[in-house]
DNA sequence: CTGAAAGCGCTAACAC
DNA sequence: GTGTTAGCGCTTTCAG
């Protein structure tokens, strides 16, 4: 009892095939499939058994064309301020997978697009004219604040998950990276810590905003902070971390990580040195991924709520896609108290 | 100098609307973007700036529907046998970023799908019928083998990740799970394990057959092997552990992860009961995601080669594609070594 | 080398 | 309630 053609009779790939069949025309099969306007009860089950019985399904081409409707949402990362970061980082994919539910939720699907916006400067108009897709999230403001802010001045079904910068026009959901920031510093000071280390890489926008908090704090109470480069990308990672603190490292030295991987591998190597987390050197990191409870000792970090600012973009798209005004939120980032600081 | 349009014009929206202004034809226009065949050099890069001035794009659903074809790949993942288990799992995000950097490197769009089996029977065929991708890949047969038996009978350019059974017809590609299972086991019956618990969900067939490889080794050892089933939703997943593996436990006995989450998750279990690992229990995962060589003590797992099958699974649609006929394919899993077993 | 014309498969007025 | 008609925006013969 498959819901496919049952036999090969004549195929039925386009609405009037059906419709000869069924005796009726193809305004009447598109009606009585789209279970929409006033068709007949029972011509409209007719047409529908027909068409299930020959496994047939309108050409949502045609149907995006004729409607000018897709009932798809771009979804674009952009990969700028790190060539090689993979789209497989961590955060991003948890984050598409929350979209993803969202979306699927509302009856929306997804396309995906991973781009480079250094290779190709028209990366975001590029989706946004290709007449594809109904709006569009964009996972990450990487260094690319100009050209999402050129082309959300004139296309409205934008939203971005990023950092919030005053009088920035684009509609962004994203935490309040300058308080996680200020909050993951002041705990490692309160630690007792007098010099931090700041892994990251401060091109980006919301990892500047982590740097900068976490330097407000810092001056505020006479302690130092020296931001070490690190880049996300999978290949490097670990040795640019082991690289970066590879110098002599003690008591009152503190470690703030701008995302868990970072984490994760600065714990490693501190393993690997034989210094101990967090008796000798505290560490913290930020995101609160699924393993960072899983580590040892277990991570202490900056808690993003990735699946609430995923259902707040959505929020926020479905809002605009209705041409009403929806703002931009920030959310408020928490410290989860764990083992390594 | 953005490539946008510079003012406030009428708007180009389509392609006789810059044949207009070009004063050509909408087939010469149309010709022209394609670079494709025989225009004169002269009309060809006249219109190609004047498209980019305006900020002129063509409709990608009209082309699509025209030549037939979306230059767009399908992707679905069917939560079949766990459904709250969520998309977010990371074994499929990060297959799935691979995934996205071998079709875009192709020239192909991701259309992401995220499907319950159990509300939708039809979640295939109706994926496949829709005229909006080119091809389709699934990610995890989950529990849909005779579905997708049943679609691949009609549709050739589909390719599956999974697990590779006697007389299957549709193309798939994954790891020798049994294999992988064996080995697990193996290594964990070398360190001395007398009876071996199988943490994961057997009817989920990939993980089965983890299971049946691990049975096979335990079996020809006089080895003692128990499955305790684990789902692999977030929520769930670490109170189940607990649960599970809240039993007496002591030297001889090991524990098999189904995956290296839920091994992550063990680990943590077991250290929050004080046992010690590996001298006391020895554990093994299966993956090798990236955070397994973090995690304390290093995990040792079975491990994937994600980005291989991904980068298989690509070059099999493409050819299939092409109307070529291109084969399932097995690929070895291997033992990587750390330190929990 | 370029123009004209015929659709791709569907939907939505507008008739009856 | 249902049929008819006119496109959505693009590509591609077929002429010239």
């Amino acid at each position: 009892m498959s819901p496919t053609r049952t036999s090969d009779q004549p195929p039925v790939r386009t609405l009037s095939d059906l419709a000869k069949i069924a005796g009726v025309s193809a305004g009447t099969v598109s009606r009585a499939l789209a279970g929409n306007s006033l068709v007949n009860d029972a011509t409209r089950d007719r047409i529908v058994a027909l068409a299930r019985a020959h496994g047939f399904r309108p050409n949502q081409m045609a149907s995006s064309l004729r409607r000018q409707k897709t009932d798809v949402i771009g979804i674009v990362i952009p990969l700028g301020h790190d060539q090689r970061q993979q789209i497989s980082d961590a955060f991003f994919m948890t984050l598409l997978g929350h979209l993803a539910d969202a979306l699927t939720e509302r009856g929306y699907d997804l396309m995906l697009r991973r781009v480079l916006p250094d290779r190709d400067e028209d990366w975001l108009d590029r989706f946004i004219g290709s007449g594809m897709i109904d709006g569009v999230i964009v996972i990450g403001q990487s260094d690319q604040l100009e050209r999402i802010e050129e082309a959300a001045a004139n296309f409205r079904p934008m939203v971005v998950w990023g950092d919030h910068a005053q009088g920035q026009q684009h509609c962004v959901v994203g935490t309040d990276n300058r308080l996680g920031g200020k909050l993951a510093a002041e705990r490692l000071i309160a630690g007792g810590a007098r010099h931090i280390y700041f892994l990251g890489d401060v091109s980006a926008v919301e990892f500047a905003a982590r740097f900068a908090g976490a330097t407000d704090a810092a001056e505020g109470h006479g302690v130092a902070i020296t931001p070490l480069t690190n880049h996300l990308s999978a290949d490097r990672l670990e040795a640019e971390v082991a690289g970066n603190l590879d110098r002599p490292l003690g008591p009152g030295d503190a470690i703030f990580a701008a995302s868990d991987m970072l984490a994760v591998a600065a714990l490693a190597r501190l393993r690997t040195r034989g210094i101990d987390v967090p008796g000798t050197v505290k560490v913290i990191g930020f995101d609160d991924l699924p393993f960072a409870a899983q580590t040892s000792p277990p991570l202490t970090t900056i808690r993003q709520d990735i699946r609430a600012g995923a259902f707040a973009m959505v929020d926020r798209l479905m809002r605009r896609l209705d041409g009403a005004d929806a703002p931009s939120i920030v959310l408020p980032p928490t410290l989860v108290e764990r083992g390594t600081a």
